[in-house]
DNA sequence: TTATATGTAACTATAATTAGTACATATTGA
DNA sequence: TCAATATGTACTAATTATAGTTACATATAA
């Protein structure tokens, strides 16, 4: 099971935007993207981390961007919510008897960290305001 | 949990580079790597449909490179073994009524492609021969 | 024909992720 | 101040993905 952490916030970030500003809670947000307010909250709480989001408590609480949308880049959304192996992971126990099973691991880190660095770079294309953008041009659609 | 699959490969087909073209059993790969005999010899099959390996049956048997390892790229393997969502999910069950809901899924999956093609691109650089070298090196130091 | 190896179906176990409940805490406004 | 509403978070449960295991049919070599 790869996680859907990554998509999800990205979701989120699209309605915040939408949303122009308004706060917008936990609650609403789970219904648009088909989950509990509860996982809202805890990814709600990454991206505050990652100065995406900021949170107003109590009544007419909720989230909202804390930045422009065509400043939030999807590789943004990525170093939020995800890491290395998140993506792939390596096997735990080779046996250290056997020189391959001795090295692997470390090998593959710094490859797979370059490959996880190649993945970041593409994201980096795209803004959330460029997904707006491809929302409402599928509505017309 | 993501999985293994590629680190696995990997380590076997360096195994494999290792001992030089004499075949070896799923049983002695997978004393390296440290897992189940039957955990390798269905990832062989992968490696045999993705043309990379062949393996003999009966005495003597297993497995050997069908090529030089300096002609595997780790591009190659990933190719065989994994794909897009083995990385990053989508969310499955956004809600139809809002048109974030709507559209994410489909917008993503060409984002999450290309990031998967760039992660692909990033690992082409490498060859299971190269591998082999870092293990060796990493024997000396 | 014996020994050894793969192929694969079926099942179990483990672990990661997501979902859900409950309740304390914070904030707003009547 | 009190009622309403929202977040924060600890804890638990459910779901799903992955890996591991058993069992046995099939293939091959000597």
């Amino acid at each position: 099971m790869s996680n859907t952490r990554f998509s999800v916030a990205v979701h989120v970030l699209t309605v915040l935007h939408l949303h122009d500003g308004e706060p917008v809670s936990s609650s609403v947000l789970a219904g648009s993207v088909g989950t509990n307010p509860v996982v809202i909250r805890k990814l709600l709480a990454a991206l505050t981390q990652a100065s995406l989001v900021t949170i107003d408590r109590g009544t007419a609480g909720g989230a909202r961007l804390l930045r422009s949308a065509s400043a939030i880049s999807l590789a943004d959304v990525l170093d939020a919510v995800s890491e290395v192996d998140d993506m792939l992971k390596i096997h735990t126990s080779p046996n250290p008897a056997c020189p391959v099973g001795r090295s692997i691991g470390g090998i593959l880190d710094v490859i797979l960290q370059e490959g996880f660095d190649a993945f970041r770079d593409a994201l980096a294309r795209y803004t959330v305001a460029d997904l707006v953008g491809s929302v409402q041009q599928r509505e017309r659609a």
